[in-house]
DNA sequence: ATTCCGATTGCCT
DNA sequence: GGCAATCGGAATG
């Protein structure tokens, strides 16, 4: 896969309001370009927004804690985090600074070297078509097929080691539903996916 | 120091 | 549908 840098996403994309980022984000192309130079891709079919204010889910409503510190910079920033003590969650920090919001990626699917992700999070690259469209389709997944961990946090996504391009002009349709596995704050709206892609994570 | 529990996943019935 | 795995974060004492 050749990669466009020209369509690369400006740092001023991600310091936009964090529901209209979280929006924008379905149908990108996220890369990430590991130690040896091998390019993992997909394309983001789902994601959740989190923020600072009247979002008791969100891990900034208490303010700034050593873990999510992140959060808290200006946007253009991953924030990763360790769950259940066997998963990581990547996050893309948006807002101002001092502003704790950000969005969560919770669902890919995987466009370019499916071999690499495919060893990443099964340990072998021939996998049954169930194991494929089960790759990256949940955020501990995602960041389990790419390699993501908490030495990526704070990792610039204006950088060359991880970001995001624009993807086609295709027009898709956004769904948005209530969030997934939180148990405060329920009610808000604000997970957005791509319709009809097989890759959600439910 | 102790306690509770989590932005998950995979396996089980 | 239920639930165990596994451990660090955050609140509390």
């Amino acid at each position: 896969m050749e990669i466009d840098f020209s369509k690369k996403l400006p740092i001023s994309f991600y310091q936009q309001d964090t529901i209209s980022v979280a929006n924008q984000l379905i149908g990108k192309i996220i890369v990430k370009i590991d130690e040896k130079n091998s390019i993992l891709a997909g394309k983001i079919v789902e994601v959740e927004a989190y923020t600072q204010y009247k979002d008791e889910a969100s891990h900034s409503f208490v303010g700034m804690t050593k873990r999510n510190k992140a959060m808290f910079e200006i946007g253009g920033i991953l924030y990763v985090y360790f769950i259940y003590g066997m998963y990581f969650c990547a996050n893309i920090v948006t807002n101002k600074k001092d502003i704790g919001d950000a969005v969560l990626i919770r669902a890919v699917e995987p466009i370019f070297n499916l071999e690499q992700i495919s060893i990443n999070r099964y340990g072998r690259k021939d996998i049954t078509n169930k194991q494929k469209l089960n790759l990256t389709n949940g955020p501990g997944k995602f960041c389990a097929g790419f390699g993501i961990n908490t030495t990526h946090n704070f990792v610039d996504l204006t950088s060359n080691s991880i970001f995001i391009l624009d993807g086609n002009e295709e027009k898709i349709e956004i769904g948005v539903s209530e969030r997934i596995g939180i148990n405060k704050s329920k009610e808000l709206q604000r997970r957005f996916y791509l319709k009809g892609s097989q890759f959600l994570s439910r």
